[in-house]
DNA sequence: CCCTGATTCGC
DNA sequence: GCGAATCAGG
């Protein structure tokens, strides 16, 4: 792959906008992290503030904390975090409410359990994230579960119980939960 | 182990 | 100039 003008200006953009070198790469296509970081040193770019290690971007896509344990049933209600979220040019960070969907639902009677997902872009996915996608594809809130999956599948482990589900029965949480 | 960027050096 | 290998770090 050839360092042509346009992907150099991209290249230029996307450092610009604080992603990562392996993202980069990614969005590029045809080549390596470290092509990336090669390129950006030979173009004078200004370095990553800190050495070594993540950087804002990196952290938008760092996983929440897991959810705790439930043992006994609880209602669902409303919960808070803080997200990062890239938006243009720029990383916003505010405080989304997750409504009960996506919030993980634990049923003590082992009903179903959503996962939460890490709305990972295209760009974003990795080996080991699940690419089960979510949204529609032609509106701008789409997204990618991007749980943790088994080096096997290409999904995390709920996302492959639905997916290998031909179209039989199973029971009303499949069909209510189709996420 | 996952990831990040930085540097080196043979090509 | 390029980028894989390597290094250093979270």
């Amino acid at each position: 792959m050839n360092w042509t003008d346009e992907r150099v200006e991209k290249l230029k953009r996307l450092w610009s906008e604080g992603l990562s070198a392996s993202q980069i790469a990614a969005q590029l296509g045809g080549v390596s992290r470290n092509a990336v970081i090669g390129k950006v040193h030979r173009l004078n770019l200004p370095g990553r503030a800190k050495a070594g290690g993540n950087t804002t971007a990196t952290r938008a896509a760092k996983r929440p904390a897991a959810a705790p344990p439930r043992t006994a049933s609880f209602a669902p209600r409303a919960a808070t975090r803080t997200v990062v979220r890239a938006v243009g040019a720029n990383m916003l960070k505010e405080e989304v409410e997750i409504d009960g969907l996506e919030e993980i639902e634990v049923a003590p009677n082992g009903r179903f359990i959503l996962p939460i997902s890490r709305k990972l872009a295209l760009t974003e996915l990795t080996e080991r994230t699940c690419k089960w996608p979510i949204g529609d594809p032609m509106k701008d809130d789409f997204h990618f579960c991007g749980c943790e999956s088994a080096e096997t599948s290409p999904y995390c482990s709920y996302h492959a119980k639905l997916a290998y589900q031909p179209v039989g029965e199973r029971r009303k949480a499949a069909n209510s939960a189709p996420r």
